[in-house]
DNA sequence: CGCCTTCTATCTGTATACAACGAGCACAAT
DNA sequence: ATTGTGCTCGTTGTATACAGATAGAAGGCG
């Protein structure tokens, strides 16, 4: 097991950083003398990666790195906010009780602690950032449906298409504090109305909360020099070559 | 690639016949006995059927049949309707050319003609079945994005979440009929809100439609005989034994 | 000069051998 | 009698050898 978590952790980081260039065709004896592991992993974690979506799997077989364009990212974030809003819609209406729900206040405060910080430094991005993966696990625990959060969780897995993907970015963008307060409120409006038993409204934050994702992607892409910032960004080909 | 197909389709048939029951943990070498293949071919097919969600990894290493609960279902219907739904909108938003609604319509008229039919036969469900089918992959094609339909693609991987999961049982069921009726009518409104660029009335129809399969699962649910009809529902247990 | 054919080299798919890990059981000691 | 220890069997993870297929290049023919 130790080979294939090493492969898998390898190859993916390889791709995540463009030293396997998308597109590239992935050749299993190359890999091996990359990765320094026999084929066995290799082709378990090709496998695993495909499933993932950072690879494709050729007509003729062998694999190939997975080439995305900007749509592709914007269609994942949407798809992200759509699956989040029934979460968070199953989650109002399965009536919570109270110790989840503060579980859920705890983490929005922890969250309000870091928003309040006066010059937030990069690391307060950092603790936003797990803080804010934590809310989103946790809205989409409420949901109590596994069949759901598998799902989510592949969405996720683009690493363009994850709740926390422009945090970091934001900490060198201006306007990075209005939009955590933005975003802040959101989180607030959805416990509520989560709380609330507000099924449809719950949704409806939580899928324009992901919109805002969006935003950033946009802004990100018209200053590609943060491109490198956001994780797996590098990904994404301005025109589709497939 | 002979005999990995091999044993996909093998093992894929003996989990949604039940003949490997749920929660039965899966031994390498008694596989190998049993589909005449060896251990290569038989992990590349497990890994790929934990994808479709049909097996689960043990901790300790291993594979093993899922095991859904009926919430787990009607969960899956539930997601595939918001996910449907979502590519609605998009279909709908991106104003499809006149070509691709004709296609549209022509699968409509396909459907309506099964429909219409006195004393429809099983010939004539699976008339229905492939059409219905059809329209479904063309309204998720209109989406014109690639991660949703992967995602969607995975949705629909069980066997008991697919769009046309329960249109066979449907010619058992005395009410068939009017299903039909309105399910069809319900294709109709959908073509009418996407041709009209209504992008928030077509997502809501999707969502409803999907519901239909959530009142027919409850319908067979509650006489448990037709079960084995809907293929993969035997996967489904009553109690949560996890 | 271009296209088709054929040959070759490399790659993938498959089978299998080997090693390490873990579960389960029996036996012994307290 | 119970608990702890050690053994044994089975299983998975890994490496590698082999065969079939495929893609690319080179050469011949039209």
């Amino acid at each position: 097991m130790q080979q294939n978590l090493k492969a898998v952790l390898r190859l993916r980081e390889l791709i995540l950083e463009a030293e396997l260039a998308p597109g590239e065709r992935l050749s299993e004896p190359a890999l091996v003398e990359r990765l320094g592991v026999s084929r066995t992993p290799i082709r378990s974690a090709l496998a695993r990666l495909e499933h993932e979506g950072l690879v494709e799997t050729l007509p003729g077989g062998g694999y190939r790195v997975s080439v995305f364009c900007e749509q592709d990212a914007f269609d994942a974030i949407e798809l992200r906010g759509t699956v989040e809003g029934l979460a968070a819609r199953m989650a109002a209406e399965s009536r919570p009780c109270e110790a989840d729900l503060a579980a859920l206040r705890d983490c929005l405060d922890t969250l309000d602690e870091v928003v309040r910080r006066r010059q937030p430094g990069i690391d307060d991005f950092h603790d936003y950032l797990l803080a804010n993966e934590r809310f989103h696990a946790m809205v989409a625990g409420l949901a109590g449906s596994e069949v759901l959060n598998r799902s989510l969780e592949r969405i996720v897995a683009l690493p363009f298409a994850s709740p926390s993907a422009f945090v970091m970015v934001q900490a060198q963008l201006p306007e990075s504090h209005e939009i955590l307060f933005i975003a802040q409120h959101q989180h607030r409006c959805l416990l509520d109305a989560i709380a609330a038993g507000e099924g449809g409204r719950a949704e409806e934050i939580a899928r324009e909360h992901a919109r805002i994702a969006k935003q950033n992607l946009q802004v990100v892409l018209d200053n590609r020099k943060a491109l490198g910032k956001v994780p797996g960004l590098r990904l994404i080909q301005r025109a589709e070559e497939r």
